[in-house]
DNA sequence: AAGGTACACAACCGCATTTTG
DNA sequence: GCAAAATGCGGTTGTGTACCT
């Protein structure tokens, strides 16, 4: 048995939302807030009284959330993203995958649909991008800084399709993002509660401090002089902070996998983020330096 | 100027989770 | 405890616009 329809899809008017429809939506939730009832709400929004008739707006309920969650709700901002909310953007779509609205937690103003649209529009190319560039010019190098000529077909071919198994876009995208990094980097061990403590002062630091040192530059700084940090047992509180973090849990058993090892057994899901259980803290973390040391 | 293409963004759809009775 | 309804979320699609040929 199916589910029942939240309207009648018969009666609802699709499509871009007009002027009049936008000031009645916005003018009623301003002044009566949403009831808690979505789906009921376009019921209650007179449209306009023609002849006798009172028209309603009609419009599905969850039509109508998305429009003021993601357009009309005050302080929204639109367009014009900083190359701060830039990096805090792909740092945790590195970290966490396609969990936007998560990720729009930590940029006030912005919206999960936002931030998404900016993803795969501008963001994922431009940084997929640079990781291509990246990529061609460090594995036509040995280790010895001489071209390596075996290298380049095994990078067309990963490019093609480096892990030919169901992962999901998000991850895939991930991983092309995070592959290819210096070995002496994968073998960093950072203490996630430290590291997040680290991360929490450098957001705050950041967001209020924008003339001086980016967030990149002070997280560039953190990783190199701070490769191996010492953990302190005291940081849950600080863990507490960050809600993101608070999903994966601090209480980290198998730490040290990192999700791409394991992906596999999880990617029988089409979830993107099915290998949430996987990213344990310090995983992700140093998944975190993977991704940000592009 | 006209047609084609790429891009950006708003909105929809369907599924998972949470809430309610 | 269960089923139905409501909500939240991420993926995808549709549409308007800018740019190119």
């Amino acid at each position: 048995m199916g589910r029942a329809p939240c309207c009648d899809k018969a009666n609802v008017k699709k499509g871009p939302w007009s002027p009049e429809e936008d000031a009645k939506l916005k003018a009623y939730i301003e002044q009566h807030g949403s009831g808690g009832n979505w789906i009921a709400l376009p019921q209650k929004i007179v449209l306009t009284l023609c002849w006798n008739n009172i028209c309603r707006l009609k419009r599905c309920g969850k039509s109508c959330r998305l429009r003021w969650l993601n357009y009309l709700r005050p302080n929204i901002k639109h367009g014009g993203f900083s190359e701060e909310e830039d990096n805090i953007i792909c740092s945790l779509y590195i970290s966490i995958g396609s969990r936007w609205s998560i990720i729009a937690a930590q940029l006030p103003g912005r919206t999960d649909n936002d931030i998404k649209n900016y993803w795969n529009t501008r963001l994922k190319k431009k940084l997929l991008g640079r990781r291509k560039q990246s990529n061609n010019n460090s594995n036509r190098l040995s280790a010895s800084g001489q071209v390596d000529p075996t290298k380049d077909h095994h990078m067309n071919s990963m490019e093609e399709n480096p892990y030919p198994q169901t992962l999901s876009n998000s991850a895939l995208e991930r991983l092309q993002l995070t592959c290819n990094c210096k070995p002496s980097k994968t073998l960093l061990l950072l203490d996630s509660a430290a590291f997040m403590s680290n991360m929490d002062v450098m957001h705050q630091s950041s967001a209020g401090n924008s003339d001086s040192t980016t967030f990149q530059a002070q997280l560039d700084e953190l990783i190199s002089s701070k490769a191996v940090v010492v953990a302190p047992k005291n940081h849950q509180v600080q863990m507490a902070e960050f809600d993101y973090f608070k999903e994966v849990g601090a209480s980290s058993k198998e730490s040290s996998i990192w999700w791409t090892n394991d992906v596999d057994a999880k990617s029988a899901s089409s979830n993107s983020w099915d290998s949430t259980s996987l990213l344990q803290s310090e995983g992700i973390f140093q998944d975190y330096i993977l991704g940000y040391n592009m």
